[in-house]
DNA sequence: CGTATTTGACCAGCGC
DNA sequence: GCGCTGGTCAAATACG
């Protein structure tokens, strides 16, 4: 679960919407996306959260087993997680079975399959250039 | 002109 | 069997 306000949440990938469809569980629509490259049949489903507008909620399926095409730039794919001030999970979903904890990993692993658990962009060490990649890119997009 | 997005149709699973 | 719900397809459209 990812706190912003937008909806580009860019973090590296390509992705092409292929479907948008309303749930019952919230008002907003949920947009369902998958990775531009045929090599992997990467999915996610992006869905706005109810009570919250302002956090989306990103469920990955699959692992990507190509390079990211934006990594190159200075693009979210190599921003390591940065702690949410906030995760309000606890009230968004009383009625949704049991999440697995979202400090442990920056997105939910739902379901994927053992074939290769490798992850292509491991999250650097050094942090130097960070603050001001992430000024930037927002300025950028905001 | 090639690629991405939109959007309704279509389909499968499930509960009644 | 029927209707609801969630997920995908594909034709049309927009956009560079």
């Amino acid at each position: 679960m990812t706190k912003s306000e937008v909806d580009n949440l860019e973090d590296g990938y390509r992705w092409r919407k292929y479907g948008q469809k309303a749930v019952k569980n919230s008002p907003f629509p949920r947009s369902y996306y998958r990775c531009t490259s045929q090599k992997c049949n990467v999915k996610k489903r992006i869905e706005r959260s109810f009570q919250d507008p302002s956090t989306v909620i990103t469920t990955y399926e699959g692992q990507h087993n190509h390079h990211s095409p934006a990594t190159l730039r200075g693009s979210a794919a190599m921003l390591p997680p940065l702690p949410f001030p906030r995760l309000p999970q606890s009230f968004l979903f009383p009625t949704t079975s049991p999440q697995n904890h979202p400090n442990s990993s920056y997105y939910t692993h739902a379901n994927i399959s053992p074939d290769q658990l490798e992850q292509p962009q491991a999250l650097p060490d050094q942090s130097s250039p960070f603050p001001n990649i992430v000024s930037s890119f927002l300025h950028e997009h905001i």
